[in-house]
DNA sequence: TCGGGTATAGGGGATTTCCCTATTAACATG
DNA sequence: CATGTTAATAGGGAAATCCCCTATACCCGA
């Protein structure tokens, strides 16, 4: 599994820079190492042919595809590939998504550099990472059933596909736009449309529009 | 202004990694360096008691305050330090507002570290550093208004019917609705909106309905 | 094994968007 | 007074989308 004695690490992520840092955050470690990098996932999977990393770290917005489409297709080719998320949004809102498509770890960007080391090595000793509360909070199972109740989060109500779609309308994008970034048929995009605007109970193609948006800018 | 020759430049952003990835780009060029960092405003201000940067990189989105104020209090306290922003957010939704507050340019932190170089240097140069299709939008559209007014208030740029087609987009209107109600043709609305879009640099009606939202919301 | 949830995608007509061009009135300015 | 500019109006036509359907394939739990 390592290469020199070091584990291989890599690095799923859209901002450079971002790569950037962690790169030389990783080269401080001593059995830690970057064998490759990728900006989104056609090129993550690509590498993925050449390099066999220890451990993918992966960002949950990438240029093409989404984070948990990634993870899902890392699992379906190779299962002994750990992958930890490491995400600017919110914990309560992904980590258990990114739980269920198979990564082993959950950590927010904005976390100490110590942190994110921390999250590398517990995941590569083959346990969970996540934060205090959310560990405590999905131990207890009160993810579900706590934010339904007090009906804080609209988005519980949406699957995988869905919540990544709204989020791109909310962002701005075009239904064309989403089907390319996803490589997805256009069809595909407006039948996922029409399920979300069935589950919030919108009229329009115009208030599904307006309510992502609404959404994306009270994310802040 | 140079110690050693080089300029020394500030980072003020909440991502510990992301200030990382910047130091270390920076390093890279021989005649920047980076003097100090700051997670957020309180810590950018007291650094700036201590030394005393060529140059301000600033995120928008802080631990503590925003980073348009942060950008006030800098350009209250002391007229000479020049100021980048670095977000990740839309240009167009922030770009005028970054510059009316004193900043010399807006770059999107997904940029290439080439874009945040040439960025840094075209600024320390005096010059104001944009996107491309964003300064083409101040050459065509704006040169009339001063700078300052810039982002005061965006809606200062319209006319009259267009202010009036733009609220009741923010108000969720579609482009019928709000033809019948002001009794015009569902093409003028459109040449009104297509004008709209002109003036602030927006690709598609999805930004636009973003604009106008975002815009009614922060009208509270 | 059967039903339900998820993800994918097509058909086809109605509607909207988008890029042009065009007309009229108001108004400033030489 | 002729002329240029801007605001406001609106149309033509192609492309994109919306909005009803239907349909397949997969996985998972009862």
């Amino acid at each position: 599994m390592m290469k020199d004695g070091k584990y291989q690490l890599l690095i799923v992520d859209d901002h450079p820079m971002m790569r950037t840092g962690l790169v030389y955050l990783i080269a401080n470690e001593p059995d830690l190492e970057v064998c490759c990098e990728a900006e989104g996932m056609a090129q993550a999977l690509h590498q993925l042919e050449q390099e066999l990393p220890d451990l993918a770290i992966i960002d949950l917005s990438l240029a093409d595809g989404s984070g948990l489409d990634l993870i899902d297709h890392i699992k379906a080719r190779d299962e002994t590939i750990l992958m930890l998320v490491a995400s600017m949004h919110d914990e309560s809102l992904y980590a258990e998504r990114a739980l269920s498509a198979g990564a082993s770890g959950y950590i927010n960007k904005k976390e100490a550099p110590e942190r994110m080391i921390e999250a590398i090595r517990k995941v590569l000793a083959g346990k969970i990472y996540l934060s205090e509360a959310m560990t405590e909070r999905l131990i207890n199972g009160l993810v579900k059933h706590d934010l339904d109740r007090l009906g804080q989060d609209i988005t519980e109500q949406l699957t995988n596909r869905e919540l990544t779609v709204f989020e791109l309308i909310g962002e701005g994008k075009t239904t064309g736009e989403i089907a390319r970034q996803l490589n997805l048929s256009v069809k595909t995009i407006e039948t996922h449309q029409a399920n979300i605007k069935k589950k919030f109970n919108l009229e329009s193609a115009h208030e599904l529009v307006r309510k992502a948006i609404q959404w994306s800018i009270e994310q802040k």
